[in-house]
RNA sequence: GUCCCAGUAGCUCAGUGGACAGAGCGGCUGCCUUCUAAGCAGCUGGCCGCGGGUUCGAAUCCUGCCUGGGACGCCA
């Protein structure tokens, strides 16, 4: 249990005492809040609940703060509880138990920080899933870097987590890549071809073109236009897919599970379909109208702002159509206890209706959150990027990452909140220089590294150090911030909201700063031995906590930082 | 026009009901004979977009406005 809850508890406790004694009367009791204060002069965690209860009490905070203090039973966690103007209960953690938890964050190891909020719920987290029309560019690169650290943090809180990317390749635009390539094709093996209209410009086109003549010739020439954009643009988006696969995977994200939308039209095992199925239950429920030669569905029922077509009056669905299979599928057949959509913002208009789609299948619209990854806008210096496929003026994630590195990378687009726009730089980001965060973080990791390996070929044996010689203000600091890790993935894996990881690395790595500032570990003074021992504990503890944040970030934790 | 997101230090951003508003970068000073100076210490710097409201208490909640971005298709 965390300590947040164990003083939560002993609250509520000293409350319904002091209710018994007479000594406070309420009408109700709020849901005890415990914060931790923003100054430390007020201690670990404070709550203020006395000023919340002052008006049905009918009596002045300070004074019940002082009722409730005086009844709250102290475990060994807790040193020190007082009131305090003009209402709060501080509590301050004793060194005792600080100094024993260097030892049970070393038990703890790699579960560090691991919780079970989660209770080994099934949740999807779906994320990226660019049309494979195109490379993933920067704006992409975000939402990637969000759904990974995400599903990092979920998975240490319990839940068990699968990474889905969904494969749009069925559609019209998918279609439009198809024939772009084909016409690049032509084009370079000296035919007239004219790009259509909706065509797409970028220079990866003729690329993958080149690519396809290089290794299946010019044979696709022979056939019939339909044959061969059919041909070749299985080809193509095969050779899309993979190249989408490996650019993410340069950013270290990695996905448990790549989901093509075509599937949801076949079913290997049924005769029916995904597609069908939703479709069939949406229809029983009179979710479906007829209108003008094509089939809708009355999302304005749900409380969305207008209705929607789900098939054109061609007869072919639309793109909602599939979402709409997709979600039946994640829920009704893989049977997901929570879905986590990752978007653009181009998509936020879509949400209502995904809820109202959702609700419409006979499931839960809470168990769908949809989180928006706000615009990312790229700038080089004063200049203004403007980023599009379709001209194939863009940054892509693989040059964002070989200019920038993944480390940086990751660490930048994770720091901001998902739900606002932000600028991204290019030539302060590429620029190498000291001023990027990512940096101090590292090194803080590299010299508690450095220390150990000291340790290592000093063949010191630590094991037995002796924790409560850590009584420097610097080392307990460290232990605090250490500490706060567990909680933290429990509040990241609650508000779904990952850039609070980098913050508190900084944190961290300024708490471990101060420490080797101040605190020398291995002493050449043979009289300090015992603290060298207690100390180098406290590294190896530390070391944890880095790996910990580190890795839920997916960020590296080097051992080394050499500069020139 | 309707809807969504944002506006906090010179810059990039944290902080969503509490106790004197924070970090990094930038700028100015200092500190390397012992575990990496990609570090540390100090200074500089803010009517938290503007106006009303709710509250014992508002950067935070409500409301009006201003500014910037996005979404509103039988595209995906």
């Amino acid at each position: 249990m965390l300590v947040r809850d164990t003083i939560a508890n002993a609250v509520a406790a000293a409350l319904e005492q002091a209710s018994r004694d007479g000594a406070i009367s309420v009408d109700s009791v709020p849901d005890i809040e415990i914060e931790r204060p923003n100054n430390s002069e007020h201690g670990d965690f404070a709550t203020n609940l006395p000023l919340r209860l002052a008006r049905s009490a009918r009596a002045n905070p300070l004074q019940l703060a002082q009722l409730i203090a005086d009844r709250i039973e102290l475990s060994s966690e807790i040193d020190s509880v007082a009131p305090a103007a003009p209402g709060f209960i501080n509590f301050k953690l004793s060194e005792s138990w600080l100094q024993q938890q260097v030892e049970t964050v070393r038990d703890a190891g790699d579960s560090f920080g691991a919780s079970n909020v989660g209770d080994g719920r099934k949740v999807m987290v779906e994320f990226v899933s660019v049309n494979p029309t195109g490379p993933v560019h920067v704006g992409h690169t975000r939402g990637a870097v969000l759904g990974s650290a995400l599903a990092n943090t979920l998975a240490a809180a319990g839940y068990d987590v699968t990474r889905e990317y969904y494969i749009n390749d069925a559609g019209s635009q998918m279609e439009a890549f198809y024939r772009s390539v084909w016409t690049r094709y032509r084009q370079a093996l000296g035919r007239d071809a004219e790009m259509p209209d909706n065509g797409y410009q970028g220079d990866y086109i003729a690329d993958i073109a080149s690519e396809i003549i290089d290794a299946n010739g010019p044979g696709y020439l022979d056939q019939s236009d339909a044959t061969a954009v059919r041909e070749i643009g299985d080809v193509a988006r095969e050779k899309m897919v993979t190249l989408i696969r490996d650019d993410l995977d340069a950013i270290g994200v990695t996905f448990d599970n790549w989901f093509s939308e075509r599937w949801l039209f076949q079913s290997p095992d049924t005769p029916d379909s995904d597609y069908d199925r939703a479709m069939a239950r949406l229809r029983e429920d009179g979710h479906l109208a007829e209108r003008s030669g094509a089939l809708w569905f009355i999302s304005t029922a749900l409380g969305d702002e207008r209705d929607n077509v789900v098939v054109r009056s061609s007869g072919e669905p639309t793109y909602f159509a599939s979402d709409i299979a997709y979600h039946y599928n994640k829920f009704a057949q893989r049977e997901f206890d929570r879905v986590i959509d990752i978007w653009g913002a181009d998509h936020q208009g879509h949400v209502p209706r995904m809820k109202a789609a959702v609700q419409a299948l006979g499931m839960e619209p809470d168990d769908l959150t949809v989180l928006i990854s706000q615009m990312v806008t790229l700038k080089r210096g004063d200049e203004t990027v403007r980023a599009s496929k379709r001209t194939g003026d863009f940054v892509t994630l693989r040059e964002l990452v070989d200019e920038v590195g993944t480390d940086a990378c990751r660490y930048f687009f994770l720091a901001r909140a998902p739900s606002t726009q932000m600028e991204f730089d290019l030539e302060l980001a590429t620029r190498e220089s000291s001023e990027n965060p990512v940096y101090y973080v590292q090194y803080a990791h590299a010299r508690n590294a450095s220390i150990l390996n000291l340790a290592h070929e000093r063949g010191i044996d630590y094991s037995r150090g002796d924790v409560s010689l850590l009584i420097h203000p610097n080392e307990l600091e460290l232990i605090r911030t250490m500490l706060r890790l567990p909680e933290l993935v429990v509040q990241v894996a609650e508000n779904l909201e990952p850039h609070h990881l980098p913050h508190y690395a900084t944190e961290l790595a300024t708490a471990f700063h101060h420490f080797y500032e101040n605190c020398r570990v291995i002493s050449t003074n043979a009289e300090d031995n015992d603290l060298t021992l207690a100390r180098l504990k406290l590294v190896s503890a530390a070391q944890v906590a880095f790996r910990r944040t580190l890795s839920l970030m997916g960020m590296s934790a080097p051992d080394r930082m050499d500069r020139d």
